[in-house]
Order: structure tokens, then C-alpha cells, then sequence
DNA sequence: CCAAAAGTGTTGGAGGTACACCCATGA
DNA sequence: TCATGGGTGTACCTCCAACACTTTTGG
């Protein structure tokens, strides 16, 4: 077991539960870690915070190493501080969630030397992790669920250009149940924030479907801000 | 200046926004600061994380330290890790709510050396607040009025025995508006988590009102966990 | 022409909103 | 008896839920 953590004993760390959607399935992102404590077992990705840095900047900047990607959409969720969470010392932990496309750009760039492999993992599907990651993912999904009913999370998982159907799916998948298919069209679209496009879906051996596009301005205007969509 | 904090340039806080119902209004339990920096400002009170407990036991901790209470609901609602929050260093504060009752015991027993005074604030008349507790405030406030729809946290500041129009004025201010007394007695009474007791307000120049109480049972039966409520 | 998904309306019920007056009590 | 808040019902309307068939397209 090495020690190479700096100030380990008590550090600060964020840890990232990334989402992507594909092939009608939510997905995660884990890495098999390469190291010891929990050596090849699956874990959420994530790195210390630097001394210097605010935790927002630190989780841009830790998302892009391990991704690639710059302005993902991210938000920090909760904290997670007990005291043994870490087999090696003191580490409080600020959980983010990302969201991010991975139509078309499926190869996540190989990461630190933490990690053997990274990959996509549907919800469904997740093996036990490393650490309280278990725990830290559960609460990202529940967290979501609830940001889902006021925030226009869905229109970051899916491409620029997307079906209802691909909007329905991805709504089954992160409630985690069926809707009905004439109700969840009808109420999408009497918010009239969705721009039909004049353009079909292509390379499918049936009906083509009409694309349509997130009007991230109109959303704006309806819902002056998030909170006005209560009560 | 001096700098007494343990490992100041990397330190957790916890910092609480302490909320009390008195008088038909919403109040936030403030210290006025006997220190620099920020000596003579107004600030929520909190203090550092000790290396061997666990995050929601400092909260606990510190809130009795603080205040002489137990078991007050108290929930962490976000951390805030700019660089330069705190003019002598780096501190990472993990911020939390709590709601407490006021009714009967006014006094909150004083406090550490950081404090002068502690006091009740209404939350539409704070002063200008000691490092970005302002912004701390505000956020706390968001978070109260959204999950005052899916969690039962309105009890918590109220006395065991309360009447519908306190219940009500409580609702109207933490969402800040105003609400129909019919509808919303009869939409509170229709969750049948409200017990109806045998007796009355007493002390008051007009006519008496009923007591109820919460009946928290009830309240889990019907919502078998927190997220059953939407969708 | 077949398979697959796209697309489309109506109805009943529940719940929300708006709204004004009489009642009970203590001083 | 007066001032103060307590307590109550109805009508409308909006939104949600349930439900099944026809259309389009590529292969």
C-alpha cells in the first residue's frame, strides 16, 4: 500500500458520478482502479482538490483529465465525509453529478494511472464499487430524479438534434418507469420549449421520426427562473 | 490578526443556517463575530471539523455547542469551496440548515469565544453578513422552500401543538406569498396526517383556535418514502 | 407486404384556484 | 357590543391518467 496522497490525513477530493445516455439506457461512467486500497475494483473517477483552486474549478478541471471534455453540464450534489469512508486516512468528498453526450464520441481518453480501464456501466447493471461509492451513486440518481422535475437536465444527455421517443426513453430511464407515450408528447410540447426541426431521423428501417431541438432561450422566458416553477 | 485556526491553510467548517419560527415570522440565529477577520459583523455561527468525526457528527456537535440543543432536524444542503471565502486561508465549509424551536426557550445559551451576541434575525431584515454567508443564506433559503413540497420539515419549527393559521403563516413565510386560508386548510387537512386535538389556543382575545399536531406515523404511511410524492 | 416505430384525441376524474360571510371569544 | 381572528363550501377550470388505432418507411 502506498501512501502518496498529500496531507492525507485529512484532504479534500471530488468524486464524479457521469452520466451519459445510449441505446435507451442511462449510464455511468467508472474506472477500474489500479491501485491499492480497492485495487480492480470499480469506482466513480475522481481526484483531489488542489490547494488553489475553488471545488468548482477543481471539478472542471478533474473532469477534463479524466474525460476530455470541457463544459460538461455538473453539479455538486452532496458531501460525503465519514470519518473511515477511506481505508487510508481522512478524505471528505464532494460528489458531482455530470451529464454528458456520448453519441459520437464514445472514446473517453484514457486516464490517470489510477485507472486500468474506464467505461460506460448501465444504472441497472453497476457492480459493487469501491469505498461508500455505492452510496454516493444512489444518492446522484435520487438527486436526479428530483432535478429532472424542475430543470431542463434531459436536453445535456441527449445529441442537439433528438426524437420524442429519444426524450420519452431517456425520461423512463432516469424515473425508472414507463410513461405513456401520447401524454409525455403532448405535455413536452405544450411547454413550447422544444423547436420541431424540418428534418427526420435517418438510417432507420421505419418511419422516420421528426427532430426537434431544446430552445434553451424560450425555456428561459417560461420559467423566469427555477423556482418559479413551484408552488 | 491572529491565525489560532489548527492547519488553516486546508480546513472544514460547518457553518448552520439556523432557522426558528416566532411571531408569524421566519428568523435565522446569527453571531455578531468578536474576531477578526470580519470583528463586529454578523455571521452565521459554525465551526471546524474535527479530524475524528465524521461530518454530521460535527454538525451535531457544534449545533450544541452553539445553542445548548439536541436533535434538531438538521440537514447539510451545500459546501462552498472558493479560494479566498476566508481572507486568513483555505476553508472548505460544509453548510447546513436547522430548525429549531423557538417557542418557550428564547434563550440560546451564549456561546464560544467567537461570539458577542447571538440573536434572532428575521429573515427579510439581515445585515449585510461576514464572509459569503450572504450568499450561504440565500442558497439555504432555496433549498428550504423546495423541499418544503416533498418533506414534512414545516413541523419542526413549530410547537408540538399548533394551529392551522400558524401552520399557514409558517408556509407563507418561507415561500414569501401569501395563501388562501380554505384551500389551504382544507388541502393540509385532506393529507390526513394532521390529529385534531381537544383543545384549544389559549391566551388569546378572540376566539380560540383548534390544536392540532402531527401525526409523523400517519405521515410515513402515507408517504411510504420521500420520493413516492412526484411523479 | 411486412415489421417496426411514428404519430394522433377524447373522456373522466382529481385537484387547484378563486372567492365572502358568519361564528365564537375576550375585553 | 365590538374587535379580532376562526372556521366553512361551491363552482370552475386545469391538468393528469387511461386508453388503441392508423400512418409511414425501409427492407
Amino acid at each position: 500500500m502506498e501512501t502518496d496522497l498529500p496531507k492525507f490525513d485529512s484532504a479534500f477530493s471530488i468524486d464524479f458520478v457521469i452520466f451519459g445516455f445510449e441505446a435507451g439506457e442511462l449510464k455511468v461512467l467508472l474506472i477500474e482502479r489500479n491501485q491499492e486500497p480497492f485495487n480492480d475494483w470499480w469506482a466513480l473517477p475522481g481526484n483531489l482538490v488542489e490547494n488553489n483552486e475553488s471545488l468548482d474549478d477543481a471539478a472542471t478541471r478533474i473532469l477534463f483529465e479524466l474525460t476530455g471534455f470541457r463544459d460538461m453540464h455538473m453539479e455538486q450534489f452532496h458531501t460525503f465525509g465519514s470519518v473511515n469512508r477511506h481505508p487510508l486516512g481522512r478524505v471528505i468528498t464532494v460528489a458531482y453529478y455530470a451529464l454528458i453526450r456520448i453519441i459520437g464520441q464514445k472514446e473517453i481518453r484514457p486516464v490517470t494511472q489510477y485507472a486500468k480501464k474506464v467505461s460506460w456501466h448501465a444504472i441497472n447493471e453497476l457492480p459493487k464499487l469501491a469505498f461508500d461509492h455505492d452510496e454516493i451513486f444512489e444518492s446522484s440518481i435520487q438527486k436526479l430524479r428530483r432535478r429532472l422535475g424542475y430543470q431542463p437536465i434531459a436536453f445535456e444527455l441527449l445529441p442537439e438534434k433528438f426524437t420524442l421517443t429519444q426524450l420519452q426513453l431517456l425520461y423512463e430511464a432516469i424515473l425508472n418507469k414507463k410513461l405513456d407515450k401520447r401524454n409525455f408528447r403532448k405535455k413536452m410540447l405544450s411547454y413550447g420549449f422544444l423547436k420541431e426541426l424540418d428534418e427526420k431521423q435517418k438510417g432507420v428501417s421505419y418511419r422516420a421520426a421528426k427532430l426537434y431541438k431544446f430552445d434553451r432561450r424560450k425555456y428561459f422566458k417560461i420559467f423566469q427562473n427555477d423556482l418559479n416553477l413551484e408552488s
